[in-house]
DNA sequence: TGATGTGAAGCGGTTCACAGCC
DNA sequence: GGCTGTGAACCGCTTCACATCA
């Protein structure tokens, strides 16, 4: 077994290992095969075991894995054996969507709490959550037990909402505004970019149909992707 | 410069690149080096150069690059000279959050039909686009001209919505529901999913405090993370 | 026999370091 | 002098291949 620091990719699989074991659980199938599971997501095998192999030995040579007991270390490696109070920053399109999504699918997070700088919406309900200021933001993220924040606020107040989050203590954060976030070392911070995504396939779009390239013509050779 | 296959990853430092350059242009600054590009996203100067060599020269010994021919240069490369035709299927929270961001805010992707299955969304006005029923997906796919799919429906539906995107000829699909989807070599399929990016959040939470992490005893020595 | 666990090889992306040019 | 463009070194993740064990 591995001691090493885990990698983001390996974590990042082993959520969507342990979507699939609830589901074969469901399914009531008992034991599975890395190379079973790795057909699921086109992966390697190896890679599975590998991924595995950093939080002990799971398995049985010549069975393969028990689906509930692998769900079950699977679910403790990841942390998943409580609940995560939320609060969201950003109260508009997106906070919102998010904060309906985790109320009405039961998930390990919760949101407690909305937070928005807009007097307008201050103090409306979302979901029975009021919406509260977020200048009270520190004060609440304590009294509320928060341990996420996720950032939906415009991309550019989401540099300064940042801060005051760190400086609440909140050592784990959700980005989803368009722009690239870092923080000290202890805080950690995730992004998700729909833009990003949607530039990366009109990328693909306008450069699939040619194949060849239009590029200044450094060199004049024929050249082939 | 380089001509073989460009990763995933640098078209992604690609889109971050633009909006710096964006911003940059609006602020009036005329040229940037790659060293002050590079502290921005704290990354290394040479991976930036080496993104942008995939494309051609675009800098200057001594000087660095035009903030506006870079930004031309990008645009370019990641197909943004043109806007593009988006469907979103699945007209719920995540999918109607979506359609609305980008009807608020202008960019190169233009929502222009949403598709649900459920007979009490059909028909209803989001943002001025009405609801179809997906069962009609093909046909208004390539009457409306779509060129992206967005997936934003629950997650067993997810599949079996994308091979319908696919046999409508789709070539460029965002799936933002929470499963891992494939589809064949020619299209493009890219996946946001928010509950992956919790659960490692929530890893990260419960691995920090003790550092050393409970495991199967395989080994009886002391170790250090 | 069949599947795990894992060292070794392979591969791709990042960083270094420097030649080349303004 | 300063910054780009790029081969070479480096590093980390993935895949292979096989010893190991139920």
């Amino acid at each position: 077994m591995k001691v090493e620091k885990v990698s983001e990719l390996t974590t990042n699989r082993l959520s969507v290992y342990l979507r699939c074991l609830n589901e074969l659980a469901e399914k009531g199938q008992s034991t599975i095969s890395s190379a079973a599971l790795a057909r699921k997501f086109n992966l390697n095998s190896a890679q599975i075991r590998k991924d595995l192999a950093c939080f002990g030995e799971f398995g049985t040579r010549g069975v393969g894995y028990s689906v509930d007991e692998l769900r079950e270390h699977l679910k403790k490696i990841l942390g998943l054996g409580r609940d995560y109070r939320i609060g969201i920053i950003g109260a508009g399109r997106i906070g919102t969507a998010i904060a309906d999504y985790y109320a009405i699918n039961r998930t390990n997070f919760q949101v407690v709490a909305l937070f928005d700088s807009d007097p307008s919406k201050i103090g409306k309900k979302i979901n029975k959550i009021e919406v509260s200021d977020v200048k009270n933001f520190s004060y609440a993220a304590k009294r509320d037990n928060i341990e996420i924040a996720i950032i939906a606020v415009p991309a550019e107040k989401a540099r300064a909402v940042l801060e005051k989050i760190v400086k609440a203590g909140i050592k784990a954060v959700l980005n989803v505004a368009p722009v690239p976030l870092t923080a000290a070392e202890d805080v950690k911070v995730k992004s998700v970019d729909l833009t990003i995504s949607l530039e990366s396939l009109s990328f693909h779009l306008s450069s699939e149909p040619g194949v060849e390239r239009e590029m200044k013509p450094i060199s004049r050779t024929g050249r082939k992707l």
